[in-house]
DNA sequence: TCGGCTTCGTTAAGCGACTTATTTAACCGC
DNA sequence: GCGGTTAAATAAGTCGCTTAACGAAGCCGA
């Protein structure tokens, strides 16, 4: 099974790397202003971390790249495409004006649960053929793995 | 907790694609010929995966990229780079010569299960904090997930 | 037996997401 | 003030993948 599992992984995260499925442009741009989305737009599952992590609150470009587990240039350049596109801001910390705080745009808030939704439903899918324990199991195994083979989101070092 | 594992998966899927630990070169050296691998050689997650897929015998090109989930082109270039390395053979399949048969190279068997063996630890110390229920669910979400994400759902192109 | 379709593998060109190395700006202890 | 440190941005390059196009081989109806 462990051999099934290593091959297994790797297709997961191609299916996972692949941009986000068309229908969800049109998803999105309906209940956003015109320009957020030009023509071109295109959300990778970065974006959609991005997103995700500001649920909580705004947060640093720094915090960020630790929680995606990638270089704060990576980071970096996720946030512009996002705030090209008018999804987020980028303000001066007034406590430390070395750092760039990320903030949702005004109003789009919505747009990104909207967007988190596409993930999470096609996720939601997968999880319902599972029992809750299996779904926890999962989680678990899920965080166990990741950490196995880097570093955790939530740890410092 | 949706949104956790949403959050978590390319986390994963980075972690995964990262050039696997360089002391896997030096382990791999160690019991491989010398011109196996050169000064340059690293092996990536794909490299790992076509090694698992022929440990169940040899298998054509087009079966290693429907099992890896990429492209034809592809699967050739990684069945390229392993052949440079002298890990892996192409022969033409006798009965359709289209087709092009890979599998190991004369005495890599083993150092295709060393190489094989580096991620399996890995994922070992992992899988062995979860127990047997939690290790089979997990492989049970994994199959379905990756599974969702494989076709858009409720479309068709 | 011949054209036409399909399939397999390869080649070519290009893109997107990441990396490291470097630069600029701001904080901090002395 | 002056070094040392840290945050973010910029620059340059790499790597793995994609689509498009091609040659070769099998399949098949007329």
């Amino acid at each position: 099974m462990v051999d099934e599992i290593v091959l297994l992984l790797p297709v997961l995260g191609r299916e996972l790397g692949r941009p986000v499925p068309l229908e969800l442009e049109a998803s999105v741009k309906a209940g956003a202003p015109a320009h957020a989305f030009p023509s071109d737009a295109h959300v990778s599952p970065g974006h959609i971390q991005v997103l995700i992590a500001l649920a909580k609150g705004p947060c640093s470009v720094g915090h960020i790249a630790h929680t995606l587990g990638v270089s704060r240039p990576a980071a970096t350049q996720l946030v512009d495409r996002l705030s090209e596109h008018g999804m987020i801001e980028r303000r001066h910390d007034p406590e430390d004006r070395r750092v760039v705080l990320v903030d949702y745009a005004p109003g789009m808030h919505e747009v990104a649960r909207r967007i988190m939704g596409v993930r999470r439903t096609q996720l939601n899918a997968a999880l319902d053929t599972l029992t809750d324990e299996e779904a926890v199991a999962f989680y678990k195994g899920l965080k166990e793995i990741t950490a196995a083979l880097g570093r955790v989101p939530g740890e410092e070092n």
